[in-house]
DNA sequence: CAGTATCCCCGCCGATACTG
DNA sequence: CAGTATCGGCGGGGATACTG
């Protein structure tokens, strides 16, 4: 990546390399699911929010390119569970859960935020 | 997993709300370009990668309306720094920096992403 | 230098219908 | 249940030209 300062936060920006994977619409609260344990598509669906099962299924897909989830089918059923590199994303995840946390409880939940 | 409350989806979830903070295409490029000192918006600009003025303009506005950072006209110049509150945001991004990183050292840095 | 104003494209995503 | 196929919009963001 040529597009890095010569920081003191920045050597080849990793960053965008995690927000590739988790900064997606819906990625973040996939894995966050997971991260509760193996789930099926309609679990992760209903645990998620209203995302449609096109996005979903891409979404997965995608998150299992990146080798952060594998998909089993065990007998009758399809399961996801995360992979040991998907499962090191808690304290990344658990960061900004907290980030946020800290930030509702200054702002008040009501405080509307500005669009996206 | 007692670290998610149990009614937390989609909008109401910490995690979307740091997620729509820097989740962002460019917002936490920007942000830690802003890590280093206050930055003028050529320097960001640069120092960010290949974003387009207006992008780079209205990414900088919202995070203004978030209360990320400040924009301050300062004699000639016009000068951006982060909020208190954008500052709070170091710990994040170093994290989201590590995985990255620790993530670029397994896999290689060759080894391309699938696209998205 | 630090933007603003337009135009326009493309890809994300939901809705809907269908399949094994 | 766990998807696939297809259509369609709407919005993010680049390119370009212009301004104080």
């Amino acid at each position: 990546m040529h597009w890095m300062s010569p920081d003191l936060v920045a050597g080849a920006c990793p960053l965008s390399r995690t927000l590739d994977i988790i900064g997606g619409k819906w990625n973040a609260m996939i894995i966050r699911e997971l991260l509760g344990g193996p789930r099926r598509f309609s679990q992760i669906r209903a645990g998620v929010g209203p995302i449609s099962a096109k996005t979903l299924t891409e979404r997965l897909r995608t998150l299992r390119d990146y080798d952060i989830l594998d998909r089993t089918t065990a007998g009758e059923h399809v399961s996801y569970a995360l992979t040991r590199r998907g499962q090191s994303l808690r304290p990344v995840l658990l960061e900004l859960w907290r980030w946020g946390l800290a930030d509702q409880e200054s702002w008040g939940e009501d405080a509307d935020q500005p669009g996206r």
